[in-house]
DNA sequence: ATATTATATTACTAATGAGTATTATATTTT
DNA sequence: AAAATATAATACTCATTAGTAATATAATAT
């Protein structure tokens, strides 16, 4: 029978990280409803009570953790367009760079990726913004020439969502690609597209 | 207060139409979790336990509308098949077509759509199995030289589903845009690419 | 007409699972 | 050292909601 009170070398931080880990890992394997508080303080090894010390809800934990994957996105995002600067690769080049970009920083967060890109309420959102931004891009690629001109950018921006929302979801997270390679082979796709000059 | 026992022109299959139909509308708007038993029977002016005369549980109806969008899908990809033997098109009007059809079958479908193709667990099979048909019908014409020989049609059948599935979702199943135009634009993005000739 | 079957409702049970009241021990502050 | 604060567990409550028992009325078969 365990003794309640304060254990030595007790730490709070440390068990809220070790909550929202193993929340992660629950959310990620089995979705929102069918994680139990119960599986999550019993992978955190801590008790029920222990947890609304840490946190408000059930609600509130899953939130936090879609807002890391927010917040860790769009700094990733901002970054990547800064260092973008720097060299000037070809156009292709630069495209697939972009892309690879995208897949690495799903890659390394899987289980914030499972969670906020594909159940959260706020995925749609995402997606969308996701979406705006690559719309955005090609435009400018049209503006400069590189591109058809009899091409509508919108849908083209959002198929790629859906290819990189459903590469993400069979291949690459399950490691059975890397994104260079899905990068590579998308943007060969999308550029010169797959009928035979012959 | 109402009174208790059969009513005047009572009929048992009329009403377990319409307790689909109710738990379709349902299920397609707030998802499996968040529909209630009792927003099912509400909607469909039937009380608690005269549910349970038609459906072993919760779960049970769920299933049967996934089954009804499995089967609908199954026997219209099938006649689809058929038909298409019967004139020739060129490749492209060939390809636009059956991919025109997909998006109106989800089209005339909107609810089990949402259910069968997005909520439902089975959801992954069978988006599996469309990918799986679509990279023989690839493989097929690359085989008769239509198509690059270098390309992996694997991945262009996921990035087509990808396409698909996202379309679906922002413009089709809201209205936006029609199935032709769909089609259109994403064979000819698939087929040309982006790239500019000049 | 009577028995049987199908359809319905009222009023309930019961399981699940989120969240809390209470109390106890360690750590930190004064 | 005493008081205050942070962290912990035991043993609960309570709301929700799926599902049922009991009973009543209409339709159909015998």
């Amino acid at each position: 029978m365990g003794r309640r009170g304060r254990k030595k070398g007790a730490d709070g931080e440390k068990r809220r990280r070790l909550l929202l880990q193993a929340a992660a890992t629950e959310f990620a394997l089995h979705g929102y409803h069918e994680t139990k508080i119960s599986m999550i303080v019993e992978k955190a090894n801590v008790t029920q009570p222990s947890f609304y010390l840490y946190f408000q809800s059930k609600e509130a934990i899953f939130q936090e953790l879609v807002d890391m994957f927010q917040q860790q996105l769009i700094m990733f995002i901002k970054q990547s367009l800064l260092e973008e600067g720097l060299e000037k690769h070809t156009l292709e080049g630069e495209i697939t760079e972009r892309i690879t970009r995208i897949f690495t920083f799903f890659q390394e967060q899987p289980q914030l990726t499972r969670i906020g890109f594909y159940m959260a309420n706020e995925s749609k959102v995402i997606k969308n913004q996701i979406a705006i931004l690559i719309e955005q891009n090609l435009l400018e690629e049209q503006r400069n020439g590189y591109f058809r001109s009899d091409t509508d950018m919108h849908t083209v921006a959002e198929s790629l969502v859906g290819i990189i929302e459903r590469l993400t979801k069979t291949r690459l997270l399950n490691g059975l690609s890397k994104p260079e390679k899905l990068a590579n082979e998308i943007v060969r796709l999308l550029l010169y597209g797959l009928k035979n000059e012959t």
